[in-house]
DNA sequence: GTGGCTGCAAATCATTTGCATATAC
DNA sequence: GTATATGCAAATGATTTGCAGCCAC
């Protein structure tokens, strides 16, 4: 069950904890991009050890080893993404939801910018998500 | 000297402020991106009453207008930039640099994406900086 | 004149730090 | 056995809130 998430930290030498190993498989179940507390009052519910700490801890080491990412789209909190194939993030300013867009973006890739050497590359789309309009249109009568 | 930036406010309909024009001055001339502490520390010298909220304040209330564009780019804190013609922005890890990339970006264009209604892009880049690449090369011996 | 803006102090929220204990390897 | 990870409590940093007085319009 775990086998999956254990051979990803070993494949980046890091050491096999319970943490870890939960948090990736939160992220793994939950697309919904969930800030810390998110994470952390999930997992204390079946681990009533865990401490904020850790979730902070483990979140940091596996993003420096590029197994997750952190995204800063919404607000002061940082959100987290098990780090996938490349995608980009677009935030619903009406319900907060936010959902992975899958477009390739050819000049976004990760190359030579202006001679600055490109690592990362994160696009943030702002607007109203498909959903949201759905409402607003059931509400108006000029469509 | 200040003729612009009443201007800018005006046609927003936005109360013409002392903070709000020292604020849009202060963006204009420093294209540091700079943090709320930044901009409050530097503008506190020549008006002593300045209060950080009114600092927040302003720059809430620009942004909503679209005056002024808020960057989630580096670590925990906002970082603000007088929204001119659409630009994505370069991190440097090294020296901590943010940058504007004046690229264009097929795919990143105001459209809709998957259905839903896009009215804002940011994109993110992260990696070395030109000049951090040029120190890096100085001290190694097989460049 | 009044609604919106400013500025202070206190509160809150997210995150970091210091450190003692526990555990993976 | 040892380096590293965990978890607690306290500290810090960024931002928000509540509110009294002020000012642009």
């Amino acid at each position: 069950m775990y086998e999956k998430y254990v051979k990803l930290l070993k494949d980046h030498n890091l050491k096999i904890t319970s943490p870890r190993l939960e948090i990736l498989k939160y992220l793994d179940e939950h697309h919904t991009h969930p800030n810390v507390e998110a994470i952390y009052s999930s997992l204390k519910k079946k681990h009533p050890s865990l401490s904020r700490t850790t979730v902070y801890n483990s979140l940091e080491t596996m993003e420096k080893n590029r197994i997750v990412q952190s995204l800063t789209i919404s607000g002061s909190e940082h959100r987290y993404d098990l780090n996938k194939s490349l995608h980009h993030h677009f935030l619903c300013t009406r319900c907060g939801i936010i959902l992975d867009i899958d477009i390739a973006c050819p000049n976004m890739d990760k190359t030579l910018q202006g001679g600055h050497h490109v690592e990362e590359v994160h696009g943030y789309f702002k607007g109203i998500c498909k959903n949201c309009q759905k409402k607003e249109k059931g509400w108006r009568t000029n469509g």
